[in-house]
DNA sequence: CTGCCACTTCAAGCCGACTTGAGGTCAAGC
DNA sequence: GCTTGACCTCAAGTCGGCTTGAAGTGGCAG
């Protein structure tokens, strides 16, 4: 069996040995063995690493990502639970699209008050319904 | 003309006034006078703060957000810079979307090994496209 | 006139996510 | 057998984004 040295694996996912090892501190990765000193990775830890940047990229945190997929790559979390991430995000893709719509809105727009615009009133309702799902954010801002 | 204290646009706006002080000095949002020792904030605040909140879900840096929307909270960015944003968050809602599928089928497949499934396999490619261009970002990361 | 209490400033602290640096190990090639 | 270079550990540092705490101010109700 072929395993990854911490280079290749550097090499292959763009994420830098320094994180890797933080990462397999953090419980997200895991080397199998050793060589010598050095960690061995299997090959499924690039798939692990493309599930875990995307996460990042999503916004979740290392640890929420480790909820998502356990430390064997694939997930280990109730259905329920991997069920209530998926709807989350469908309310994040809601707001990224509503954020988006707006910058392409403000940008053509010649409207001297935006306040004054439909498109911007829409953006407003979409933030509304976020502050009402913030109070329940809240307690992590804390 | 009725000014809000900061007490008040922290209660609607769910930002701590100890967040609003620290964003007023970041440049993102700005009170107009002081009534005694205390800010007072002009109404438009609210609306620009829900850009800011959403700006802040959708993984955007604080400065990322003071560029998008100046401190007068309708942009005073070139247009073709608000386009170049848009079209960068189309890149991320597809990954949203991709890792939110994915999420949903992992939850459902009773596959035994993930590997062998289209849909994990469709997962992989927008990775893939992905780790394209990581190596732009990575500037970002360094 | 006196509290009171919501505000103020400023410095320091904290958390997440890494990076950096010093000093050490070890398998492989010459 | 020796060197080399990629790895190792561990502690400390960095950066963004706030929070916390101490000490002070000042408008307004009683």
């Amino acid at each position: 069996m072929k395993f990854l040295d911490i280079g290749e694996v550097s090499a292959q996912s763009g994420f830098r040995p320094s994180a890797l090892r933080y990462y397999e501190e953090a419980g997200l990765i895991s080397s199998v063995s050793r060589h010598g000193l050095r960690r061995q990775f299997p090959p499924e830890v690039l798939l692990q690493l493309k599930l875990i940047a995307m996460g990042k990229l999503a916004g979740f945190s290392l640890e929420e990502i480790a909820g998502m997929f356990g430390r064997n790559g694939t997930p280990d979390l109730p259905r329920a639970g991997l069920h209530q991430k998926a709807n989350e995000m469908d309310r994040q893709i809601r707001e990224l699209t509503a954020l988006r719509d707006t910058l392409r809105h403000v940008a053509e727009c010649p409207a001297p008050s935006h306040i004054e615009c439909p498109t911007f009133k829409r953006l407003l309702e979409v933030a509304g319904q976020r502050s009402a799902v913030r109070k329940n954010i809240t307690g992590k801002q804390r």
